[in-house]
DNA sequence: TATGACATGTAATCTGTTACATGATTAG
DNA sequence: CTAATCATGTAACAGATTACATGTCATA
């Protein structure tokens, strides 16, 4: 009924939004920081504020301080919080790890502040059960292609060594959560 | 003058085509394969094939042998595989590095079939000297989250254990073909 | 002859890129 | 006063996704 699709900029942005901010603000965010990837272009992102204000999920009020130029401040609406919680606590599929983990990444970098330290658990705990079989399956792969180039053959070895690297990385962050937890924290 | 730029997946299709195969071929292979990542909707590979062939990086020739189903099978052009190796031996800038790896990926995948083993080892060269500023950036960029959530911080370390992870393999990769060079092979 | 897999495509819609446009404010 | 920067946008265009449409061949 009433849920166009968001795609993962509009995400990006509700996460972001999570401290209120203007299009420039959020522009800074995106080209200095690593979430270069999603986009820092004003062509993208005033446009796309536009369609999350139009959902309801934002609000965006004009700043009018004296002496100061025109600038409108956007907040996250309960319902545009709302709609990026149910967005972290997705279940993540084996469609994520396929298509990059920027999505899964960002959602995981979005859960604590967002919802708490329970959640951020939450994605790595599923994150660890849902690595070995498609690392499993990138191995099969590696075996299929005994004739191919070495450059293919490396190329794939590459993308294993790589989620070889981030299933290390999510037992890291586990141990890290489960001691803060330990420590009475949150 | 001549040349409305080709995304990656346009890209993509002239490597495969290096051996000759219908549209519905190579959405198998993206299928099946861990080059999904590049969309092997028909949707977009159909209108992919048909701009290259606009372009005359490829030509298309239809199969008419007995009891055969109509099926187009295409064939780089030398115009095409030349385009092919201009996007291999391109320089790798950092923008590339930081807009994800897989285009790079594809690249150095490619490189061997379509040029030779001296193409696969200049990219995995340049690759080794742009990692560390990259990796320097990434560690700065840590040091100035000392105050964020935890799980922002995470994410970027997972982001940083990924190239680190990368640039190893990078080292690795130079070796495998560095030992080949002396084994006499092409 | 009806069903399902093969093989190719089209149409509507959405999003992002690029490049440009606008106006306010501060620095020299 | 002029130039640069801040801050916000718009317009034209290309490309991808989704869903549907078409026709062929093999099998039951």
């Amino acid at each position: 009924m009433s849920s166009p699709k968001i795609p993962a900029l509009g995400y990006a942005l509700l996460g972001l939004l999570m401290k209120p901010s203007s299009g420039y603000d959020l522009r800074k965010v995106f080209s200095s920081t690593s979430m270069k990837t999603y986009s820092g272009s004003p062509g993208a992102i005033y446009p796309a504020l536009q369609r999350l204000q139009k959902q309801g999920l934002i609000r965006g009020t004009v700043e009018e301080g004296a002496g100061l130029r025109r600038r409108q401040i956007f907040r996250l609406t309960p319902k545009g919080l709302a709609k990026l919680k149910a967005w972290i606590t997705l279940p993540i599929a084996p469609a994520d790890l396929l298509s990059g983990l920027k999505t899964v990444m960002l959602r995981f970098a979005l859960s604590e502040p967002a919802i708490g330290a329970a959640a951020s658990l939450a994605i790595l705990k599923s994150l660890e059960t849902a690595l070995p079989p498609h690392l499993q399956n990138l191995r099969d792969q590696l075996q299929t292609l005994k004739a191919a180039p070495t450059s293919a053959r490396l190329a794939l070895e590459c993308g294993i060594r790589s989620y070889e690297s981030l299933f290390e990385w999510t037992r890291f962050a586990i141990s890290v959560y489960e001691k803060e937890g330990k420590g009475g924290l949150s």
